[in-house]
DNA sequence: TTCCAGGCGTATC
DNA sequence: GATACGCATGGA
């Protein structure tokens, strides 16, 4: 790893990392793409950047931006603004997924011809390493839900408490109390998961240790876990990276072209393979529309 | 107005 | 075990 502490910030040159395509492409629901005219207001006034964006790991913030580097944005320069070195190396290298080679993990897809076009359409997606618990809360919420609402209700409840609320805080509501979420009926499932966490009934930290079929199945003990948010919570909340969720979109990718299953290069990697083929499908259906 | 969104619980067969 | 339907909410 390759970085400078520069003031209050960290400073690092970087290959396979866009904000937005890892940022904003629905497996992290609490970033906040920061506008160019607006920087003043983050005393960013004075920096030059291609891309920002303001988010956290649960109660962590975190302002980061991006500067392109070289004529096809090969790498870039990403500075984590009044962070210090300590956070950086015990929080975001982690949850950014910086120790993992992508470029060698895009070559080892790329002998499949669709995912080597989903890795080139979005070539700077990476894994966000999520907290456990906030990433349970995002996908039970996810249900039946676009994402834009997604961030909308998750924003609402962060606001309310002032901070990701803990099991206990949730614990303790009741669907009336919640109502300010408008999460509709997805209140009680919030509600189901965090009493059982309470109860010690459900322990992620245990689950995250399980293998993928057990912890599967203690996962949807929880009512409103069923399979899709269950592999959900493993992929994105403990880093289970053979967890394969299926929803609409990757549904119709493996009906158009997985009708005899995944490839062989991506096998034990499912999961990151899927966070490309996800960002593909939808953005390339978006691209139909236009 | 109707349909859909990073699904799941329940009823019914 | 498979299939059908309702579910809160809000944008298109």
């Amino acid at each position: 790893m390759n970085y400078k502490v520069c003031g209050n910030d960290i400073v690092l040159i970087q290959s396979d990392f866009d904000l937005d395509e890892t940022l904003d492409c629905g497996q992290a629901f609490r970033w906040e793409r920061i506008d160019k005219n607006s920087k003043n207001a983050y005393n960013l006034s004075k920096f030059d950047f291609d891309k920002a964006y303001k988010g956290y790991k649960l109660n962590t913030p975190l302002l980061i931006s991006q500067v392109n580097i070289g004529e096809n944005f090969g790498a870039s320069q990403i500075t984590l603004h009044n962070t210090s070195e300590q956070d950086f190396l015990d929080i975001w290298v982690d949850y950014f997924d910086l120790e993992t080679d992508y470029t060698r993990l895009k070559e080892e897809f790329s002998c499949d011809e669709i995912m080597s076009c989903a890795c080139k359409f979005a070539p700077g997606i990476r894994m966000l390493k999520q907290d456990k618990w906030e990433a349970l809360c995002s996908f039970i919420i996810s249900q039946n839900n676009n994402i834009p609402r997604i961030k909308g209700i998750i924003s609402r409840m962060c606001e309310h408490y002032g901070r990701f609320p803990s099991y206990e805080d949730i614990a303790g509501e009741t669907v009336e109390s919640l109502a300010f979420m408008r999460a509709g009926f997805r209140a009680k499932y919030l509600i189901d998961a965090a009493q059982k966490m309470a109860s010690g009934e459900i322990d992620l930290d245990d689950i995250s240790s399980m293998d993928l079929q057990s912890a599967r199945n203690s996962l949807m003990t929880i009512k409103g876990v069923g399979p899709k948010v269950a592999e959900c919570a493993l992929l994105y909340g403990m880093y289970r990276i053979d967890a394969f969720p299926i929803d609409v979109w990757i549904k119709r990718v493996m009906e158009e072209y997985y009708t005899e299953g995944l490839p062989d290069c991506v096998k034990g990697k499912e999961g990151i393979a899927q966070q490309y083929l996800f960002h593909y499908i939808r953005n390339r259906e978006n691209e139909k529309k236009d």
